[in-house]
RNA sequence: GCGCUCAUAGCUCAGCUGGAUAGAGUGUUUGGCUACGAACCAAAAGGUCGCAGGUUCGAGUCCUGCUGGGCGCACCA
């Protein structure tokens, strides 16, 4: 039930029936009737809605926006409407001002609804898939996996509620050479460990973590392995590690809330032969042409060769350059892979394919792209959203993250010392776009400065009012057929008109893919509940409005539920 | 050098497809618990929206240039 929309709606079709009646009647000329808004001011004083009608049409009308507005007055009809006035106020804008008993269906609706209050039908089933985190299996997960995933969960929870079908899904990078790295790393620490001398590999994965999933194997198998040769031992340890490490990232990923629908193999793209299905058909279309052995993909502009390879560090234009495909030693690259897997996305039947990538792949977006226009699709039911990256800070200083060396600091431990809720509601209520900077000492200090808590403090409260409403005997009524009319206080219409905004916000939050974007409204209902109840005795009081009132906060309760609920974060009912 | 991105209150950040006097939190100052949870409420102070142009009825928002951060430009992923 969008509340909002409909009386919004309403307006509009009352407007344009305005218009009409005035063209017939000779006021004013217009060919079409024009694009106009109606928004919600920020003022109250300029009324529930003000639609901008006048100000658009000026031009083509000839005529100053405020006499227009007045004609446009004029011709309204708002018989049967929750319109009390209209008038014309600044430059033109038409302000409306609604009577409240449009606020008095709220409430009881919301009851009615329970958990699915707020829900809207934006997606009307549209299969959508969203993919994020995608760790590499070769270290712990760490800040930017966090990120994503508070990211990437909490828009599939908003698309699930704007009516899309939605599928979560991980990537798991078990092939490549960051695999074969990873084999020779584990390897050299299983030498290690057996008092073998080794040299550790150069640009290895220094993390402790290996060395521990080479001590592990050797507690369950041995060191019979220390016999074979060496390719053999790598694989086998490799394969060892991606199991472990799997089993572990999805430990903690549901320990972050977060449960992936679908976890999806590099390694069987090439085992299926869909990265050389995707390289010859890019072959076969003349996309793409063999040159010494290796595979390339022509570049946008059409240049058909490479003949300078440009060196590491040198700077090319990347629209000018083609990509390789397939290395001139025959193993396809990174790139080959992930086209051929969005390929698999858009023929797995999803409308809508949606990625959640740090910003240092930014890069890849465009050719991305690209790539599955020459397959056929519509390069925009592509969406990457690009998060900038997450800066940690401990002491006032830089850490620095790194894989290589082994020194981060992982999302478990995070969880562990900020907690699930704090944890999954900081790094949703960012915009992606800015990076951010995590104050670990901060987060450690286990201040309740997190506004996370705000919100959930208004729900324990209610609960808590709840409890002792019950503790005094008073029976609760079925609160979807209470009369709401007695409440006529500021702040008792303040919150329920904020209760009415839900599903506006979910609807604008999922057509944007900005579930941020709920944390402030979350904030702001939190804040007209806390007003409410310092204003108004709740639990006491005679008969009708006891009642309305308990609904009123029981309401509040559901749609703070909801909201946090998409957010994935909990909402206590102790705290 | 080319490209992407960011710049809003002391600090951390919102600002929805351009709308009227730019908002929260935090910090600072000041009031409010012998009534339902003070992790709360009420109020004050705090701004040349990085700079300069442009587009129009109207710009924090769109365009151009500049300055300053972050990131990317491999037969790595």
């Amino acid at each position: 039930m969008r509340f909002i929309e409909t009386i919004r709606e309403n307006i509009r079709s009352r407007l344009v029936q305005a218009l009409t009646l005035a063209k017939d009647k000779g006021e004013l000329s217009f060919s079409e009737v024009p694009n106009f808004n109606i928004e919600i001011p920020r003022e109250k004083e300029h009324g529930d809605f003000a639609a901008n009608t006048a100000m658009v049409m000026a031009k083509e009308a000839r005529m100053a926006p405020r006499k227009i507005a007045e004609i446009i007055l004029s011709n309204l009809d708002t018989t049967g409407s929750y319109i009390a006035a209209a008038e014309v106020a600044g430059a033109g804008f038409i302000n409306f001002f609604l009577n409240t008993d449009w606020l008095y269906q709220v409430p009881g609706a919301i009851h009615k609804m329970g958990a699915g209050y707020g829900h809207v039908d934006l997606g009307q089933g549209e299969k959508v898939q969203v993919e994020f985190v995608s760790a590499n299996p070769t270290g712990l997960l760490h800040m930017g996996n966090a990120r994503g995933g508070a990211i990437g969960d909490s828009l599939a929870n908003l698309l699930k509620a704007a009516g899309y079908q939605v599928e979560k899904e991980f990537y798991i990078n078990d092939a490549g050479n960051q695999i074969i790295l990873l084999g020779k790393s584990l390897d050299a620490r299983f030498c290690q460990l057996l008092g073998i001398d080794t040299v550790f590999p150069e640009d290895g994965y220094h993390g402790n973590d290996i060395t521990a999933t080479a001590k592990h194997y050797i507690d369950e198998y041995g060191d019979a392995l220390i016999n074979k040769p060496a390719p053999e031992r790598e694989a086998e340890l490799c394969d060892y590690a991606l199991k472990e490490k799997l089993a572990s990232i999805k430990e903690v990923m549901g320990l972050y809330g977060v449960n992936f629908d679908v976890w999806y193999s590099e390694r069987t793209l090439h085992d299926s032969g869909k990265v050389r299905a995707a390289v010859d058909y890019l072959l076969e279309k003349g996309y793409a042409y063999e040159k010494d052995g290796a595979v390339l993909l022509k570049a946008e502009r059409g240049s058909d060769s490479n003949e300078k390879k440009p060196e590491k560090g040198e700077h090319v234009n990347l629209e000018d350059k083609d990509d390789v495909l397939v290395r001139a030693n025959g193993i396809p690259t990174y790139f080959a892979a992930d086209i051929a897997y969005h390929r698999d996305k858009f023929q797995r039947g999803f409308d809508r394919v949606i990625n959640i990538w740090g910003a240092d792949h930014h890069g890849h977006v465009a050719r991305m792209k690209r790539a599955v226009s020459l397959f056929g699709y519509d390069p925009d039911k592509l969406t990457v959203i690009l998060m900038q990256l997450v800066r940690l800070m401990r002491d006032g200083e830089v850490v620095k993250m790194s894989k290589r060396t082994g020194e981060y600091v992982t999302l478990e431990e995070l969880i562990d010392d900020v907690g699930y809720d704090a944890a999954r509601y900081f790094f949703v209520m960012r915009n992606p776009d800015s990076a951010m900077d995590f104050d670990l000492n901060l987060a450690k200090s286990k201040t309740s400065d997190n506004p996370v808590f705000y919100v959930q403090y208004a729900h324990a409260r209610i609960c808590s009012i709840l409890r002792q409403a019950q503790a005094k005997g008073f029976v609760l009524p079925d609160f979807a057929k209470v009369d709401y009319s007695v409440l006529v206080k500021a702040e008792e219409l303040a919150l329920i008109h904020k209760l009415a905004e839900l599903p506006e916000e979910i609807a604008s939050a999922a057509e944007s893919l900005e579930p941020h974007r709920l944390c402030p409204y979350l904030h702001d209902l939190a804040s007209a509940f806390h007003s409410f109840y310092r204003q108004c005795r709740v639990v006491d009081g005679e008969e009708p409005l006891r009642n309305a009132r308990l609904g009123l906060a029981k309401a509040t309760a559901i749609a703070i539920a909801n909201g946090l609920g998409i957010l994935g974060v909990n909402a206590p009912e102790e705290m």
